[in-house]
DNA sequence: CTATTATAGTTTGCATACAAATTAAATTAC
DNA sequence: GTAATTTAATTTGTATGCAAACTATAATAG
């Protein structure tokens, strides 16, 4: 066993780990003048995709894991982002729901991703779509894991 | 301002999050046999490449926050992984030194990079390196954001 | 030489990430 | 039709990630 496979500069994960913090760290000041962090930001884009959603769907689509986005929508309702209620057909069962401000929200979200390319000034658009390819395939691999 | 572009499905960031959560996932169960976490692995893998390092070299190559390394060398101390000296030059300064115990673990963890490359047989080589070029390319645009 | 500033680490408070335990409701088994 | 199982979501405990405040020591200024 090549114990060069140990160094930190050959791995993947610690790219990965490295680049999640980075991203969410770029976010951070833009997402505070939507009073919200990273992860509210990404249940917000979900239900701004798709509203009056259930949380099993929302929880399938975002991938956060099911504790954490129970306080997630928690918090998000406290800001009176969001609404939730069971339904009728399956008591277990809640949709989230937009509120006219989790609404309104998007027009200032809209600014954002313009703001977050250009964090990015030296990758061309074929490298960003490269990019993206990989990280699915990879993400696909690794879903299959468990 | 296309709202195509807060689509969670066209966000590199949300690929990130889901790729660094996945990856940390993948590590846990190889990792609970070396009795470490994911960051407490980083840590150790910047100590098997270079020891008697000071806690201020050790933040710049793991680019971990210093208050989460802080409470990570405490743990790893605690489980008689390494020690932490005191500069005499400099008494702000400390020294993380690995124990006979924490470079032996260096044997277990050389398992580990083949067990997780296998979690991701669908990439080749060649997309490998791609990858990691191209998160290189964004971390280094990040990083001068700051 | 004393006051100011800078540097190295630690501590604190908040927000996840996640496994495991728990609660409540619906479904299946027999 | 009741028990056992499954499903949906929440709660709990541990480990970060991070900003901000804080402590201790060193270097600089005047």
């Amino acid at each position: 066993m090549n114990s060069d496979q140990l160094l930190l500069s050959n791995q993947i994960c610690h790219r990965a780990y490295v680049l999640s913090n980075a991203i969410t760290r770029a976010y951070r000041p833009l997402l505070n003048a939507l009073d919200i962090t990273y992860p509210q930001y990404v249940v917000m884009m979900a239900l701004w995709e798709q509203d009056e959603i259930e949380i099993n769907q929302l929880l399938k689509k975002t991938l956060i894991d099911a504790g954490a986005m129970s306080l997630i929508l928690k918090k998000l309702q406290a800001k009176s982002l969001l609404s939730l209620t069971a339904s009728e057909a399956d008591k277990r069962i809640k949709v989230v729901v937009l509120t006219d401000k989790g609404h309104n929200l998007k027009v200032l979200a809209l600014e954002i991703p313009a703001k977050i390319k250009s964090c990015a000034p030296s990758l061309t658009q074929a490298e960003i779509n490269t990019f993206k390819a990989l990280a699915d395939k990879l993400n696909s691999d690794l879903l299959e894991m468990n």
